[in-house]
DNA sequence: CGGTACGTTGTGGTC
DNA sequence: GACCACAGCGTACCG
């Protein structure tokens, strides 16, 4: 548990580490949780400028309000030159809820699993969920005469969406195998993917949401 | 130009539109920026729990500290019960400087392109830059007798990523095309792939940073 | 507007 | 720790 601020500078941000970043100087608000994790955030935009994930460690030499400050995690490290503070405020027993959501590709996932005849044409004996292969998780797969492999999406569906499904599809080998994408919309370049190489698309949807939550 | 501000609630978050989400009651901050986008922190971890894009119209009837707010764009609603109020700060002059990055996938792609026979055999006399095709651009192409398609990456290597080299080898159709994935680092998995399929990894790495910046 | 890919992606799960 | 994929991914860029 660390202790939790927000602080409103005027100052310059150097991160090093993965990448080499340079902000400012300028006007930032930074943000530091519960975890320890620490974000600078600029006047624009939902991601912060800079970032460090959970567990850093911080230094502070701040007077009269200008100074440094600095966080270090692993190999990373992010500087702060601090010239003027507008203000700094305590987030007292930050609450850390997640959010509930619904229209998951999980939900999708499920709907097709239980009604699997409605979606797919064939004789299949057994249904299994997240289907583990070399190159990773399958969202479903049919075992019956043939194999069905099915990759779901939340979203439109795109060509990498195909590729990933494809990259199933042969990671079962040669044999009987069929390769669905299912999801609420599909575009048309990943459409001509799906026909081109053999492939079928599901237009599968949410569930109304009215009950719940 | 949104008038921006941080407000540090106790109360719950309602989200609607690609999903539906349920957030709370709890402590949290929410961060209004320049642009009207809007972000719901919670203790813990980088990404907001909830948010929304630039654009967002404000609607607020909050007294002696409690009411509801609402933010809206396009088919998006952020609906907020507030019961409390601990601060409220305006962010004036919020900087929207961009951060100066270093070590970009941009580099790595500039740094074969000058140096490609350093990297990539044969005779080659025309090298181009994000190559259009079918399904997206190739970072870099080589032509020549043959054809050198290579795919960069700025960190390890994923089987993801050799999809994708493979899907722009094929958009050039059968001929004589060598594929190249290149990156500082490549998995095991990553690397079999590329094996199994013919294609060569390239190790490429970033120049030291000292000067600059 | 759709299509595509990068990102210090973050984050969670599995092995 | 490596690997893999989701995410309301966000964001930029190009058509």
């Amino acid at each position: 548990m660390f202790g939790s601020f927000s602080l409103y500078f005027y100052g310059s941000v150097r991160y090093e580490g993965r990448a080499v970043g340079l902000l400012g100087p300028g006007k930032f608000l930074l943000l530091r949780k519960n975890d320890g994790s620490v974000s600078v955030h600029g006047g624009s935009k939902i991601p912060p400028r800079n970032y460090m994930g959970a567990g850093t460690k911080m230094h502070m030499n701040v007077q009269a309000g200008s100074g440094q400050m600095s966080f270090k995690r692993k190999k990373e490290i992010i500087w702060i030159e601090i010239s003027q503070i507008f203000f700094m405020e305590k987030m007292d027993e930050w609450s850390e809820d997640e959010v509930l959501l619904r229209k998951t590709e999980k939900e999708l996932v499920d709907k097709i699993f239980r009604n699997w005849p409605d979606y797919i044409d064939g004789e299949y004996d057994l249904i299994e969920k997240e289907y583990p292969t070399e190159y990773g998780p399958v969202d479903l797969v049919g075992f019956g005469p043939q194999i069905a492999v099915v990759e779901v999406k939340r979203r439109r569906a795109t060509v990498s969406d195909c590729t990933q499904l494809r990259k199933y599809v042969e990671a079962f080998g040669a044999s009987d195998v069929m390769g669905y994408l299912a999801s609420p919309e599909i575009g048309d370049n990943a459409s001509q993917y799906l026909e081109k190489h053999g492939y079928n698309w599901i237009h599968v949807t949410f569930d109304s949401v009215h009950e719940l939550l």
